[in-house]
DNA sequence: GGGTCCTCCCTATCAGTGATAGAGAGGAGC
DNA sequence: GCTCCTCTCTATCACTGATAGGGAGGACCC
């Protein structure tokens, strides 16, 4: 089988969803395709470059194609379903936020962006607000995953101690924490409660 | 001059400020130290526990101290203000953002939701709520400068050539820009104008 | 004072990383 | 048949974070 970009990319992505991003090494990836590490300098000019490329197929397969919303839809609805897959797109493989801030200049992020505000002006928004909102939920979404994904579960280590000492001196975040996640609640319906105060706005002010 | 954790920690912070997060190695960081490389294990057990210090520092430097809001002072103000003194922070050193989302269970993070979520709920809100928005805050904030701080200055490159290829591309995501850009505003209002989409709401949808 | 422990730094060394130089196999096209 | 081009190889670099284990020197106790 001829090694090209496309199963260098396929098979770094297995090899991330196995290892995490930093197994995904040359070396690694390289035994894997079945060929030796100096070989995948030919096809990438260096590692950052095929990161990005994780990135874009990353983000390909949340969004194989980028769909308007339909007439009757509320703007506020669709784009909360969009920032929602981009979410899921991070989320599908282990460090999935972290390659995609690392990507540069995503071709994929760029074309979510203009189809984001290309759809809010045609709902009658000025580009600047357009930019403004688009941008905004963008990067809350990057920022909220990448903290949601940090630990990697690497559980055993004295968890509980430090969680009580943590309480003891955060008292109200700890309350938060715990309020929060009682009886069905996922840290989905988090991001949903929090994407809608950016999209919808916050609750009046008391 | 005894070698104590606070000293390798600013010494590495000069080092992080002339060479990015990825010139800080244990190498260069004990050479400046006037010492070798295996001593910083004795006072850190590996070099994710530097950087979380390093991270504890960054933020210590522009939050000395917390200060609640006065009697007559909006809250939205007020979040508001600290939400730009938290981005003061991850910008005064290259790689801030990263630096600060790579530490796990900073201290200081937490006394500052601790700090704005028990404000809010001395504003009235329930715990629910001002755990939302101080959260969607801070993470808007860290994705915010993760991205605003990427490339760092490294001009020279075939960059207009790009640019154009881009704006053919993404034509609204262009004319965002660049509309955006135009008299003497900056990313500082960018960053205060999505801020207060955040804070106070969107516009009213048209 | 003499012994013992503890703190702190050292030398030597490891496995592993991204990356480059340069050789060579093998097919395509003239 | 020759030449080029595409692709992969071996060999090697400079560096990285990290560990093992030794030793200097002060603190502390008998």
């Amino acid at each position: 089988m001829a090694l090209d970009r496309q199963r260098i990319v396929t098979e770094a992505i297995a090899l991330l969803d196995a290892e995490g991003l930093d197994g995904v090494t040359t070396r690694k990836l390289a035994t894997r395709l079945g060929v030796r590490s100096p070989t995948l300098y030919w096809h990438f000019p260096n590692k950052a470059a095929l990161v990005t490329a994780i990135a874009e197929e990353i983000l390909e397969e949340q969004f194989p194609e980028l769909t308007r919303p339909g007439p009757e839809e509320r703007w506020q609805d669709w784009l909360s379903g969009l920032a929602t897959r981009l979410r899921r797109a991070l989320l599908a493989h282990p460090d999935g936020a972290r390659i995609v801030s690392a990507s540069q200049l995503s071709l994929k992020m760029a074309a979510i962006s203009e189809l984001a505000m290309s759809t809010l002006m045609e709902r009658g928004f000025a580009l600047r607000q357009a930019r403004l909102i688009v941008l905004t939920v963008e990067r809350f979404t990057l920022g909220f995953v990448l903290e949601e994904q940090w630990p990697r579960p690497e559980a055993g280590s004295g968890e509980d101690l430090d969680l009580a000492a943590y309480g003891a001196m955060f008292p109200t975040v700890m309350a938060g924490v715990t309020d929060y996640f009682q009886p069905g609640r996922t840290v989905d319906d988090l991001f949903q409660d929090c994407l809608r105060m950016v999209i919808e706005g916050p609750p009046a002010a008391p």
